[in-house]
DNA sequence: TGAATACAGTATGTATACATTTTTTCAATT
DNA sequence: AATTGAAAAAATGTATACATACTGTATTCA
């Protein structure tokens, strides 16, 4: 009798790659607008050309290399102007869907779970010491708010087209997240983002799509703020990971 | 003494995959959920695995097809409603676009690319005769204007979000330009498509973000609107590619 | 008859050999 | 010293062999 559910599959070499690569990329192992050969990669990881083309393919898609000519792969990197709008296209999809949630009306279910998660986010908040390692636990609350939100838009091309907008570097709903703690009234600010979230849930809950939607927007430039105040912070700058892509002037 | 610009690039095996599955997929050469085992593929084609691997991959970063369980790629149907979700999407992304292009302003040589344009459209539409080929040039001064409007935006950013988006069957702006001339009134389509492209650049021109944004969205609904005329008429559909890819009830 | 299992066939995952193109190096010539 | 050219090195493109996992069928046993 063996395990009727596998529990997790063996990670294939092309996992490997794909999370190899990215991983090294963010650490900036290679500096922007370097060459990443295949043959170096496999000195690199132990895998063979096969999974490692396929690596960089899903990695140029996801925007943190660009294909070079004529032929190959180089690390992209990123202006301060380019991140902007990159949470500008993720504020302005989640504020699609949110629109698309309050217009269709949830279930029962779905607000409860969108409510506990805030209660959750509360609790924290409320406890919240600075410097204990509660930063963890509220990406995770804060990441599965935002997923459900998404998700409520009942729209799999919607949540399709967020997840590829929230994959580039610094765009996502968590990416400033690790810098809080570092710079100065940083809780002020998650506190800020949760009565944010607060009233996005309202809205959506009173089906206010007209209310919803500039909320959203508005809750997503909190990332670009904080862009800013960490490019003004060496010491914060350090703890962002991929912090060495942004390129201050090209 | 050799050409110094290679003029077109012999085409390289991934490019002949690439096309070659698409093709196929969108003619209906397969229907939806069926799979594309890679050594069918080998035989149709007479390219070996590896370009048609990564030309799945591909094909599935764009859309039409999806990564199947616990391998290999199917073909991907689309609802109505999700067909309208990804023209939705397309538009919202569009607003933005020219929303950016209404703020920052553009320069002269910018606005005239795109007002020729239009005046092109223009003759062409004044002359269009039910039964000439006006479809095609039409098509092609129609996606300039769109491209013109998305790259003047001055984000390199969201003309790759929109790329992504209009690549997905019956999104982009040319979708349904195909069954015009086979459902009645069609040339009324086009002359008020028209119309609300001079109102889009005027508002670029004026600097009006606050009017542009509700204009290119609603431009945008245009394409939903044809989606509910083609569906209506099944001789309109045979002329529309991919067709074979819309599922009625799913 | 039904279920379980062994096995063949087929699919994709992976590694690698070979082909082609691009880049680099270095020497020869002006 | 600069430039050109050819040869070598290195990179990616392509094909394919081999490994592994899945699927369906037939056979065997209860």
């Amino acid at each position: 009798m063996t395990d009727p559910i596998p529990f997790q599959r063996d990670q294939s070499q092309a996992d490997r790659a794909l999370l190899g690569i990215r991983d090294m990329v963010l650490r900036g192992e290679f500096k922007t607008g370097e060459r990443l050969p295949e043959l170096v990669l496999v000195d690199l990881l132990g895998v063979s050309r096969t999974p490692i083309r396929a690596a960089l393919q899903k990695l140029a898609e996801e925007g943190i290399l660009e294909a070079a000519q004529p032929a190959g792969y180089v690390v992209r990197g990123f202006s301060e102007a380019e991140i902007a709008d990159a949470i500008e296209v993720r504020g302005t999809l989640e504020a699609l869907a949110a629109r698309m949630a309050a217009e269709r009306g949830l279930r029962r279910p779905q607000l409860e779970a969108m409510a506990d998660c805030l209660d959750q986010l509360d609790e924290l908040l409320a406890e919240a010491v600075p410097g204990s390692d509660y930063l963890s636990q509220y990406s995770q609350l804060n990441g599965r708010f935002h997923q459900l939100m998404v998700e409520s838009s009942g729209s799999e091309i919607v949540v399709r087209a967020l997840a590829r907008a929230a994959a580039l570097p610094f765009a996502g709903h968590n990416a400033f997240v690790s810098i809080q703690g570092r710079i100065p009234g940083s809780l002020e600010i998650l506190k800020a983002a949760q009565r944010q979230h607060r009233e996005i849930l309202e809205a959506i809950e009173a089906r206010s799509s007209a209310r919803v939607e500039p909320l959203v927007k508005e809750h997503a430039r909190i990332a670009h703020k904080n862009l800013q105040l960490v490019l003004k912070n060496a010491e914060a700058m350090k703890n962002l990971p991929g912090s060495l892509l942004i390129r201050r002037r090209p």
